[in-house]
DNA sequence: GTGAAAGCGCTAACAG
DNA sequence: CTGTTAGCGCTTTCAC
């Protein structure tokens, strides 16, 4: 016996009433009688019944879902990201589908193409390499989209993030300013405008304005992950660097871990500032100097935006820039 | 000027064909000549029409979404078990609706109610402490749901998981044996069922067997956050125990952290295994010594389960064990 | 304050 | 192989 759904229709006959007004109860619409909300909200708990959010979302054009792009939910960075907007989300009634993109182009745009066809109030992306194709979707949608903790070289997305040139011009001074002629850069790819336009900027500035000279040996593209971090400490060193900026944590305890284990003592001998602020640089012994983001608050902001773009409010300021900060742990001296 | 949907309809007319060919083609039903179904293709090219899931949602009572509910996403191990739970959704055409518990159980309720609301094909449960409001709602909307790295005392639900219990004695007979006379067990709230009736079990088996009497002193109930391992450490230490089983990698970081700091030499003077093998026993110094699961495939095959669950399929095993395994690194001796 | 009725965009018999 | 015709369950004018 397979179970009936009890329909909005069942409601209305039931509390003899119309559809129109059992709608009105459930939306909380205020035009209806007490008495008759009532009867009617006694109804539905005597049937249990729990409106179709399908059907309602066809019939409003909303479905107060959104989707969210992430590169990797295992990234610490990005989960951290994820926390804040299901938070806010949830506090807006807005639920989320999840996507992993894999930092991959196609993917992504599969994978917006399905959301967008889930008729999605609106989207977060997370990641760094936006192509072109993609953004072409996002206008020809003409859905709200926000960018949360990653960054588009043209500014023309709504965004919320910190200022990762500054961030790193003022971790890398920082290194400079402690006596090492030599301070690697150790990012992700380059295809991807965080590391490329971002990062790669504010190391050449922190070098330039301390009247270092730029040497393309000392910069080091990786994939953002704990072995290869691991794997390429040796080459790092050999470089003749003696401090490194990462641009990603779980890279950077690769590396630490790689260096301490080659026998390369930190801080004392090299010096290491990550960029992230995630668990893990509390984690490794040492434990990891980096620079500081508001992790969780990029992500609430961001769902935050979001559902002021979906309800067509004004927003001032598209371009969100929180602040950051630089901590001292024991990778730096 | 809002940009005009194109609909189903718009693409009949343009290809003088009836709509129900166009969903023909759309749905890839092989009963459309060949010739017809590339004009029909053609329109919907040149149109840019894209189906709108919503409504074939309405009228086929199928989503192609299903619920995932998750304790924590900034947790190591719940992250990698959705990544294996996203990947073979995606390979079924599914999308998945994430949502955070924060291991609640009124936040529980409240989410599967909505996920429920939104008509969701199937649901994945992460958590260990399912009550039975919570069963009963699943039960009542008669929804495939399947339980992943999780476990429910009364084994009623489909799921996928290790044996907790004998990885947890094995550890434990594993730490006894070498000649650890006093063993703690650190393990999450007492609540949940994976810490009170496998893990707590296992380890009294363990010291049963091996003829040791059960302490309920040396067994610390905690909340699995790295900062509780740290502050515990020397609670822990002084219990007289000179070896742990830890119920969460986080919570055995901070143990173990917590323990260096306070200058216990670990596994010198004090031994420890964790419990769920995520990058994070890699990462701490000395590298932690584990139980192993394949994280990634709890997820994958409780998605996969679910998946024929959703088609009816016939399946001939609902409570799906992996195998574990225990690997030495260097908190052990 | 309440009801009638027309869709929302698509699928699924059922004919032919 | 293709078209017709009902809905799916709800929101939303528009009257009254």
């Amino acid at each position: 016996m397979e179970k009936q759904t009890v329909t909005i229709y069942d409601v209305a006959r039931e509390a003899a009433v119309s559809m129109a007004t059992v709608s009105r109860v459930v939306n909380g619409n205020p035009n209806v009688k007490p008495a008759t909300r009532k009867k009617v909200l006694d109804v539905i708990d005597r049937l249990d019944y729990r409106p179709n959010a399908v059907a309602r979302g066809l019939a409003s054009k909303k479905t107060t879902t959104i989707g969210v792009i992430i590169p990797d939910v295992t990234n610490a960075y990005f989960a951290e990201l994820a926390l804040g907007i299901d938070d806010i989300a949830a506090m807006y009634k807005y639920n989320i589908i999840l996507a992993n993109s894999d930092e991959n182009g196609s993917k992504e745009l599969q994978v917006v193409n399905t959301l967008l066809a889930k008729q999605v109030d609106g989207l977060i992306f997370m990641g760094n390499n936006m192509g072109d194709d993609l953004k072409h979707e996002f206008e020809r949608a003409s859905m709200p989209v926000v960018v949360a903790g990653s960054v588009d070289i043209k500014q023309d997305m709504p965004s919320v993030s910190i200022d990762y040139v500054a961030a790193t011009k003022e971790a890398v001074t920082n290194l400079l300013g402690r006596g090492n002629q030599k301070v690697a850069l150790v990012v992700g790819s380059m295809k991807e405008s965080i590391n490329h336009d971002y990062r790669l900027k504010g190391y050449r500035q922190a070098l330039e304005e301390t009247g270092n000279e730029y040497n393309d040996q000392l910069v080091f593209e990786t994939n953002d992950s704990y072995n290869t971090g691991y794997e390429m400490a040796e080459e790092i060193k050999n470089s003749g660097a003696t401090a490194a900026f990462v641009g990603d944590d779980e890279l950077a305890a690769g590396l630490l871990n790689g260096l301490t284990d080659r026998g390369v003592k930190v801080p004392a001998e090299f010096e290491l500032t990550t960029t992230n602020d995630t668990k893990y640089t509390e984690i490794t012994r040492p434990k990891m100097s980096s620079v500081t983001q508001p992790l969780y608050d990029i992500g609430a902001v961001a769902m935050r935006l979001l559902t002021k773009l979906m309800n067509n409010e004004d927003v001032t300021d598209r371009n969100v820039i929180l602040p950051y900060g630089l901590i001292k742990r024991d990778t730096t001296r």
